[in-house]
This record gives C-alpha cells, structure tokens and sequence, in this order.
DNA sequence: ACTTCCACGCGAACCGGTTCGACAAGCCGG
DNA sequence: CCGGCTTGTCGAACCGGTTCGCGTGGAAGT
C-alpha cells in the first residue's frame, strides 16, 4: 500500500514510480503503464503526510471562522459551503478553526504546525490582529471584508458603506423623513466589526446628505432581540415609518415587532437592508434588500487564495462587491406618519 | 525551526528534545528546563506533517457533509460549529468534506490519502453506500443517523420516528382531525434520507393509531416551495387544520402561505414539527416543536468519534434521542373546520 | 568502428518528526 | 571490589513520499 510496495510489484525503483505518477520526468510509455495497471488493481493512494513532509505543501486551506459565541447567520454557511466547494474543485481541502484572536490555540495550530498552505479569514474587524498577524508573517491569506488599511492586502469584500447608504437613498426616494438603522449587536460594533462600524457609518452619512432623522440601535443576534428592538423604536419615535437593518437574525424579531404594534408591512412601515437572500424570502412579506452574495465570495476568496498560492509574487488583489438592491414586497412609499 | 535545530541550541540530540517534549522517557529536570526555554523563545512547534508521517495518527477528523446542492439548513449549521469546537476541546482539527456519494473523489482524498483518523457522517440515508464502506473498511467513524442496519454502528441520531408522532398525537390531543404532513423534497425521500423515511413512517403510523385523516406532501427546501406546498394542501382538503412539518426552510413559506388563505395561527390551524429552535423561535407566532439539539448532537458525535479512536477494539455505543416538543404558539384546540 | 547524445531508470539523500536498542555513569548491596 | 540495576542520553532506523545527480544502453552521426 505504499509506493515501495508499487515499486516492487512493478520491478522498477520507488523514484521510477513517483515520476511515472507525477508526470515531472519522462517515463517510458511501456512502464507507465505497467504501473499504472498496478497502481488501478490496488488502488494505491499516496500518503498525505508523506508527501506533504516531502514537498512542504499540504494542499488543505484553512478557514477560520468565529467561535460559537456568536450565533452563526445564514450567510456563513452558505459561504462555508461555497468555500469546500471550490477548494475541492482546486483539490484543495479545508480546516476549519473556530478562532476568535490571534492568540487562539486552534490558529497557532494552524500555522504553527503548517497545516496549511493559506487561510480564509471571517468576520474581519477593522483592526483585525489576526489578519496584522498573517501580514506581518507574509502568510498567504485572504480576508473576507475590509480592514481599516485594506489597500496592501487581498480580500473580498462588501462595501458595507455603498450598501447601507443605498438602503437610505431608496427609503429617501419613497418618501421616508424618519429612519430607524438596526445593527448587530453592540459587542460587535465595539469591537470593530467592519460590517457593523461601515454599515453604521454608510448609514449615517447618507441620511445626513438626505436630510433624514434617524435613530441607530443594536441589536442582539436573535428574534426575541428583534422584537425588543422594535419596540424600542416605536416607544424613542413613534413616528418613524421606516428601517434598515443588517441583522438577519433579528429580522423575525422585528417583523414580529412590527405585527403586535399594528404596523403592517410595507403599507404602515418599511423595512429593508443588507441580508442573505434565502432570509429575505423567508419573512412575510418578503425583504426588498441588497442581497449578500455569499456563496460567490467564497468562491472568489478561494480563486484569490489558490492565486496567491500559485504566484507567490503576485501583487494584492481585491475583489469589492456591491450586489444591487432586489426589490420584494418590504417597501413602498411613506404613508401618514402616525403620532 | 525544526527539532535538529532545538537540538543543536540545546547541545543535546533530535531524539532528547522528542522526549523532554512529549514525555514519553524520563528527561532530567535541568535538561528539560534548558529545551522547554529554547522551544519558547523561538517559538517552536512541531509539524504536523512530520509527526503525522512518523506516527501515523494526524489528529484530524473528518467532517463529510452533504454537497451545497441541497440548500443548507440552520440546523447544520449549528452542527458544525459544535463539532468543530467539541474536536478542538480534543486537539483534533476538523477537515470538511463535501461528499455526497462513496465514489466521490474528495471522499477518497480522506480516507485514500490518509488525512483523517476518523469521520463523522452527516446527512445519513437508510441505505447508506459511505457508511457501509467505512463499516467494512473498519475505518472508525460515527454516523449522525441512524442506517436501516443501525445496531452494529457507532452513532447520534434523533428518533424521527417517535418524534413524528409525538407531533400527531399532540395534535390530536387539542383534536384536530385532519392533518397534513409536509416532508423534504421528494427526490431527499426517494434517496431513503433517513429523517424523511423515518419522519414520515412514524407520522403515518401514529395518525393510523389515532384514526387521523392525513395527507402527506414533499416540500421543496425554500420558502416559496412552502407556500406552493400550503397552497396545495388547503387546495386538496380545505378542511385540514394541522399540518406537522420536518422542513425548516419551507417553515417562512408555509406561514405566507397560511396568512395568504386567510387562516391565523394557531386560532384557525396549527402548525408543528421538528424544527431547530433558533428557527422555531424566529417565524410569527412561535413554533410549538421538538428542537433539534444540533449542538449537543455534534458535541456527542465528537465524543464518540475520540473514544472509538483511543480504544479501537471498544463495543460500538449509540445516542438516540428523543427531545420533547417546547409549548410555544403555534399550535391550539382544533376550531370549526371552514368547508 | 568510435564518439556523441538522449531517453530512461536507479540509488541516495532529504523532509521533520518518533521510537527502539544500546551505552555510560552513578548507586546499591553483597 | 565487583556485578547488577536504574537513570539519562545518544545514534540510527523508520514513516512514505519527492528530487537530484549519475550511469547505462541504444540510436544517430561521421
């Protein structure tokens, strides 16, 4: 079952064997395919740690992710999946580390031991030691998102700011004078999470530039949050007629809000924002919002990654996204404000 | 950065560092102590690859789950993010495998190169090809489900039997007469995935023991295949009040569906099923369900998997729960039915 | 017939750990 | 004073691949 055994059954030397299935020198046709033959019966495989060992590449890329403290969004597993995906399609596998910082044990593990080639980073803060880390180590990586110096290095990313300031403009344009912004939760936005801190940014300045009078909030990852949330947002201001949110965990919540308050939705109330589309479907009525692509940002955080992998020279690339709004049924001009 | 060179710093030989680091001879205290600083100052640690080579175990288990062609559900979700940590608490890395069928080259990758010591199989069918080639091959892996053959297995499951019917007989408790069953898609069922089988025979069942009229229907896996599904039911038999579901991502769509024709829940229908409670909890009004406890599953699954992998020659040991239906309010006495 | 060249294949070294057998030094009891 | 035992360390082999340099045999060239 190694290639020595190969070797032998075929009469030719282990070196023979190895270049008959590498292809990296010439090997006559006729013992090709007598090994070949040998290697179909048994169905020999070579060893990934052997070869590993050998050629310091182990074809495996590693995905870190959040730990489970915060609640996994819908959005992170259609892009885990995305992400398997095209790294099979590259042959390359992925490890998953549940790494929150730079000092986690599951990342030194990572890089440490070289388990490795390279490393998807989720949920990137602005000021992300993991990803200063991977820098600083010339460690070849791809952040999903922006940090607040992003020219230098390779991500993908959503301008959360474009998006949330797209939200406002189409709420403006319906009519809209008082807005509600519903963000992740305040642990996050301290943090510096970049969709929460860009979003809230976007947000806010472009209800500036409108004219808009707007209240932000945070909310916690789960529909009983949402619904507190709304409340909270008809008790500051009964008068708002409108909300942008990034929370898709929340979003029943704040549906739910909306229904006991006797707010019907898109007649009395607007909501909308930045939200996976399978969610967006989901609600009743369904979620006018800029859908987040995330299974093509996997897809293309892992084509940038094997890129980078390839040419280890190769100067940073970026891919920034800016997914248009899809209009569904959440929204429509703004009615008599009720006081 | 390698041991020859912790060696060489602390003037003794490769195999003295292996010792005073892993502690398998006796190493005198003054030697250790020396190796012990050398290895913290230049930060040394190990190769995977290497000692994955030399000993044969790579401390990586893998994670084979279902290709994105099925839309993923919260449930997984959560699935993986406990697996990942509960491997962690263990000091396994976790490698993502998205195989659907035992052919299937990243399935071969795993077993074929080696890069796993074991695995846990997600998505179980009744007639499961890759569990019955990791069952014959004596590769130590533990199924999250139960095969038709389950006695001889290492597994978690729920008892989607008993669960489906503890959803019938609650219903038929508050007296509701005619209920439908809405199930995953069909080609999942026609497949033999075991919750789908198991689901729909024990709902079958026990509506037969409690003299119930039902109907049962596949659903895709999305919200506006639920709403078509709603529509269908009410459009087969307008006088059904209950319908009892395993399909999570249809849950949005069957609630739209219900609220289009006109019936509130729980007044005039009852809605239940077997439902991660992150999902239970989001769609208006909450979900009366079993919850699926995806993380504790995945936590025992990992624990099942470590104590098969340090004991190889250990009895195989089940899970099979059986959580209780959570009152929330979705479900109510059976009103007049409309005609 | 004698070089020249190329195509093929071989052996050995190496990747970075682990592990086994052996050996030296120190201590003990007889 | 000598044999036996323990403790600490070393060298070498091994895990299973990859890769480099070299040797050989046959075909081509003059």
């Amino acid at each position: 079952m190694n290639i020595g055994e190969i070797a032998r059954r075929a009469g030719v030397s282990r070196s023979t064997v190895s270049y008959a299935l590498s292809g990296k020198r010439p090997v006559s046709e006729d013992t090709r395919r007598k090994i070949q033959r040998i290697v179909d019966e048994l169905g020999y495989q070579p060893s990934a740690s052997a070869r590993a060992l050998a050629n310091g590449r182990t074809s495996t890329i590693g995905l870190v992710f959040p730990p489970a403290g915060n609640h996994y969004t819908g959005m992170q597993l259609d892009f885990i999946g995305s992400v398997v995906e095209a790294a099979a399609a590259h042959d390359y596998d992925v490890l998953l580390s549940p790494s929150g910082v730079d000092s986690d044990r599951s990342f030194q593990r990572l890089l440490g031991e070289r388990r490795v080639d390279g490393a998807i980073l989720m949920e990137i803060r602005l000021e992300d030691d993991r990803a200063e880390h991977l820098a600083a180590l010339g460690f070849p990586s791809v952040a999903i998102g922006r940090t607040a110096h992003p020219e230098d290095g390779w991500y993908v990313a959503l301008d959360h700011t474009a998006l949330a300031a797209a939200c406002v403009h189409h709420l403006a344009d319906l009519g809209h004078r008082r807005v509600a912004f519903v963000n992740r939760p305040e642990q996050l936005l301290r943090t510096g999470y970049e969709s929460a801190q860009r979003g809230l940014d976007g947000f806010t300045k472009a209800a500036a530039e409108r004219g808009l009078t707007v209240r932000t909030y945070c909310c916690g990852d789960d529909a009983a949050a949402g619904q507190a949330c709304l409340e909270r947002i008809l008790h500051d201001d009964p008068a708002t007629t409108a909300l942008v949110t990034l929370n898709e965990a929340a979003l029943g919540g704040l549906y739910r809000g909306l229904a006991h308050a006797g707010r019907h939705v898109p007649r009395d109330f607007s909501v909308t924002g930045v939200v996976a589309n399978r969610w967006a479907e989901t609600v009743t009525p369904q979620l006018t919002a800029a859908d987040v692509p995330a299974a093509e940002m996997g897809r293309l955080a892992v084509d940038l990654l094997v890129e980078r992998l390839d040419h280890s020279d190769a100067p940073p690339r970026q891919h920034l996204l800016v997914p248009p709004i899809s209009l569904r049924a959440s929204t429509g001009p703004a009615g008599v404000p009720q006081t």
